[in-house]
DNA sequence: AATAGTAAGGAAGGTCTACTAACAAATATG
DNA sequence: CATATTTGTTAGTAGACCTTCCTTACTATT
């Protein structure tokens, strides 16, 4: 059984061909450094000649550039390096994650965060976040010092592969062509995905998260999912995979003797018993408010036992390698999370489970942001 | 976001780049059966010149042939009608998934049974079942009444990309390299995949089901799932993508008040209050067991809210569209079924249940034997 | 019946891409 | 110092698709 496409689709050009060999050149760069021609070719499994050419055209780009001869004396003509150029460009990112303020950057080639500048909603909705944001962006793209790749923006939200904002009920936005708005104003490149996604793909690319099957779970005001596998975005049947949000986990029927978690809440979606009623950050911060250490390590573990119960039938449909969690970590990094592996190894067979980590992020309240960077690299490059 | 790779991986060839492109002509008139030429260029993209040389290399090969002129009096030339032959090969499929039996078959191009034979197993394990394996292909392929292009086999266990089984402990394999060893043998080619994923494999390519968001479920002697996504079957970090059988559904702590479904029991596995141990044939069988309708509807009703637990994290997570279950429909499908599908509904938002269809296969028993024959159509053809 | 318009399919020629083969340069090793 | 090894380049070849132009065959109109 090979792992290509089932169903081929969409025709290949000798210039997508051409496209995809470049792509796998910067990918190797990116995530290797700086190498020479002749690895590249080992690696890729081009032939150096092809390599040559590919390096001469993305020397030609500005992308790539010549680094003097390789270290360590081996036998043979000495290597020269080639490494991918960091000021070859920048690239600008902004994060709408949160209600109250948006977030955004400028990064350079390797996701480091250059400047940073945010603006307050201050409740706007609808057509004036679209004004708002393109401000900030131009804002952005002035304090570049390099040339911008594109701009990358990470919303809530149910968003399609074009970059249109299906629906956001908290911005008020349906059907919104943000990404052709946004650069249509700038004249720019525009990546626009949903905040979860953004941030597994950050996790991804500057995580170490494994590609072959890895799930972020951002918790903030809600809790929203993204999902990586096979190196592939899941997107979903209707653009809508990861709400994890509102799945029941609190159940009237049952829990009669989980007294920690209490009776089922009602959610902002009107049902009743939705994770984000117990996992999210204002949930979090009510349970815990006013409770000494143990009591509320308690009340957080019986969290972590009920996200783990919700993650068991994913883990183990999926076989997943990576479970990455982002969020406060005075909340989510202890008794949460222990208690949420545990019951995850409780309720799943081993060869599932031994093969799972669940951890939190490493890239701090950044993982959004540095995704939505990805989404440009990925966009304009190919490389993640 | 796009939905191409995020990681680019494997170089193109000219040659693959043409591969594809007849996999592409094939999958088309596979599906929508005899077009002419032009209309083949208007669905690829590709040229009417392009395509005319496709289609003199597939007749070369003897898989496409000329079928006249279409009918319908438009303006302009009339149009060559171009079709799959169906005297062009069959393929031998086997499914092992029965511990009794194993169960072979003849399939034409379209993936209508030609010809059935079955061997018992006789309690054979390990060498032996290869053996009598290889015995049952060579019996099929005297069987077939044309060139047989390969030979698939759906075999319950961990099965890898390469069709080696990984480890199969009702078979007492472990690490054989199944494919290798089967192709060794009749000289053909063989695909080897695990019977869950052939199942959604049949799902998709002969039971119209959606390519981008399917689990297809099999109950049986244990329960096994295969899901595909973006037109892409879900291998998982170590090829164990599916295993839902173990996941824990009866809680010791919970369901005080779900009588019908009773005391977590223990599973084959070791472990407590598997999904196997409520949702197999001979759980079920065993529950319904001496008892009027209306009890036993009650009693599969408790299940089947059990299987909607467990499936509503996963049916989020992917944003899947259609379910699909193999298996007794006397146990699945009535209240089983419906039950579930409400407990779905219940616990996910409504953008994820809306879009979402839970029902019984309409492949009967051969889901997995045309899978099976399906990993060869796509292994050698690109097609399914 | 003659003419115009439309669509299918094929032939010729050009471009792009990556390959193979051969070679020059530069170094370590015996 | 000669030889083996490795890097990177040059030159030529082959595959695949494209654009352009042409013939064929049919419908619609005058």
């Amino acid at each position: 059984m090979s792992t290509q496409a089932l169903r081929p689709t969409g025709k290949v050009l000798p210039e997508h061909a051409r496209a995809h060999h470049r792509s796998m050149v910067l990918q190797h760069l990116f995530h290797t450094g700086p190498v020479s021609r002749a690895d590249l070719a080992r690696a890729t499994g081009l032939t150096r000649v092809t390599i040559s050419d590919l390096v001469t055209s993305l020397q030609t780009d500005g992308l790539v550039t010549e680094l003097g001869a390789a270290p360590g004396g081996r036998v043979g003509k000495p290597a020269t390096l080639v490494g991918l150029r960091d000021d070859a460009f920048q690239v600008v990112a902004v994060d709408l994650t949160d209600d109250e303020h948006m977030h955004g950057a400028v990064l350079d080639v390797f996701g480091t965060v250059v400047e940073r500048r945010s603006t307050p909603l201050d409740g706007r909705t609808g057509d004036a976040v679209v004004e708002a944001l393109i401000g900030l962006c131009r804002d952005l793209v002035a304090l570049a010092t390099y040339r911008v790749l594109g701009v990358g923006v990470a919303s809530p939200g149910v968003i399609d592969a074009s970059g249109t904002v299906l629906e956001a009920p908290n911005r008020a936005w349906y059907e919104v062509p943000l990404a052709a708005l946004v650069s249509e104003a700038l004249g720019l490149p525009v990546h626009v995905g949903n905040d979860a996604n953004a941030a597994v793909l950050g996790e991804l690319t500057y995580g170490g998260a494994s590609p072959d099957g890895l799930l972020a779970l951002t918790v903030g005001e809600g809790v929203g999912a993204g999902i990586v596998l096979d190196g592939r975005l899941v997107a979903g049947h209707r653009h809508a995979a990861g709400e994890l949000g509102h799945v029941t986990v609190v159940d009237d029927r049952d829990d009669v003797d989980d007294a920690p978690l209490g009776q089922a809440q009602t959610c902002a979606c009107g049902r009743r018993g939705c994770l984000e009623t117990v996992l999210s950050v204002p949930a979090l911060r009510r349970r815990v408010a006013g409770l000494e250490e143990r009591a509320a390590a308690v009340a957080l573990a019986s969290v972590g036992r009920r996200l783990g119960i919700v993650l068991a039938p994913v883990v183990s449909a999926l076989n997943l390698a990576d479970v990455v969690m982002s969020g406060p970590a005075e909340l989510l990094a202890g008794p949460l999370r222990d208690t949420a592996l545990a019951t995850l190894r409780e309720r799943t067979m081993p060869v599932i489970s031994e093969g799972l980590s669940l951890r939190m992020t490493t890239l701090g309240e950044d993982g959004a942001l540095s995704g939505a960077a990805v989404l440009v690299l990925s966009g304009q490059l190919g490389v993640s």
